[in-house]
DNA sequence: AACTGTCTCAACCGCGTAGAT
DNA sequence: CATCTACGCGGTTGAGACAGT
């Protein structure tokens, strides 16, 4: 069966917009606004072109105030920075970009940003295991989780993986800090693929996001970890059941978990302020997580 | 100059979902 | 509640531009 075309797909026109078909959709939307039906839209002014076309075009490069191209140091770090947080949810890094739009931020990202940060990261991950190599042979050292995985805003240093899974969490430890009305906040980053997702929990995303503004992270509360281990100590700790969540996407982030008490998890946070690496960054993905309430 | 490979980005496709009926 | 319709989104495609040989 299959889905039903939006249009009548023989007498629409395809391929690029002449000027002729952008004056006549600008002049119209200009005087009369979308009126709320892309579909309708197309037959009322006399373009053969599908009403998904015409939202597409006025929305990608007609409408006002429309910035192409020439993005800023300042742009790119803001899409590095939320990409890595919450993925490829362009409407979302749109929105934070004023002027630009989901589709350019795409087009940026899959052409020049993605390589550019694949540099760098590879850079610093050089630099980064000849200046450890170095340390090493000069005396055995052994590697400081906080120093490795320091967690700066857009950009941070890659830990090992080794590193990553030398330190556990321990929720023995954590159970000694007073957490009354404070925020438990813990690196997530591994491949989730083998855990079960859900999507009722993906429903409670607006709430998990309450954190992006007001940077409710506190620092003196990290704790590093295998997301596993996390949630297992957390479980146990809590009495509560709790659902690591695939966001079925690259990026990387810190997670929150608020509490009242430890016996009283009420709500969960999702914060794309500290990016996180899996440590052997194959490619250029690494895998984010979450925890949810079930 | 001709060919080939790579890059860019506008446009398309199809899915998920909200709202109307 | 089920079905239908349109919208919005993210992934993908392909034509044209450009660079390298």
């Amino acid at each position: 069966m299959g889905r039903a075309p939006c249009c009548d797909k023989a007498n629409v026109k395809r391929g690029p917009w002449s000027p002729d078909e952008d004056a006549t959709l600008k002049s119209y939307i200009d005087q009369h606004g979308t009126c709320g039906n892309w579909i309708a839209l197309p037959q009322k002014i006399g373009l053969k072109r599908c009403g998904k076309s015409c939202r597409l075009r006025w929305l990608n490069y007609l409408r006002p105030n429309i910035k192409h191209g020439g993005f800023s140091e300042e742009e790119d770090n803001i899409i590095c920075s939320l990409y890595l947080s919450i993925g490829s949810r362009w409407s979302i890094i749109a929105a934070q970009l004023p002027g630009r739009t989901d589709n350019d931020i795409k087009n940026y990202w899959n052409t020049r940003l993605k390589k550019k940060l694949m540099g760098k990261q590879r850079k610093e991950q050089r630099a980064s295991s000849i200046k450890h190599e170095m340390k090493r042979e000069s005396e055995s050292f052994v590697v400081n989780p906080h120093e490795a995985m320091n967690p700066i805003l857009y950009w941070p240093e890659l830990p090992l993986l080794d590193t990553y899974l030398q330190y556990p969490f321990d929720v023995s430890t954590a159970q000694d800090q007073p957490c009354d009305n404070s925020t438990i906040t813990f690196a997530s980053s591994t491949s989730m693929n083998s855990v079960k997702s859900s999507s009722s929990t993906f429903s409670q995303m607006p709430n998990m996001f309450q954190g992006f503004n007001n940077h409710q992270i506190d620092l003196g509360q990290i704790v590093y970890g295998n997301p596993q281990q996390v949630l297992d100590g957390l479980e146990s700790f809590s009495g509560v059941d709790l659902e690591m969540v695939n966001l079925s996407s690259t990026g990387s982030g810190i997670s929150s978990v608020e509490s009242n008490s430890w016996g009283d998890i009420n709500s969960l946070v999702y914060s794309p302020m500290v990016p996180h690496y899996e440590g052997t960054m194959q490619g250029s993905t690494c895998e984010a997580s979450y925890f949810g309430l079930q």
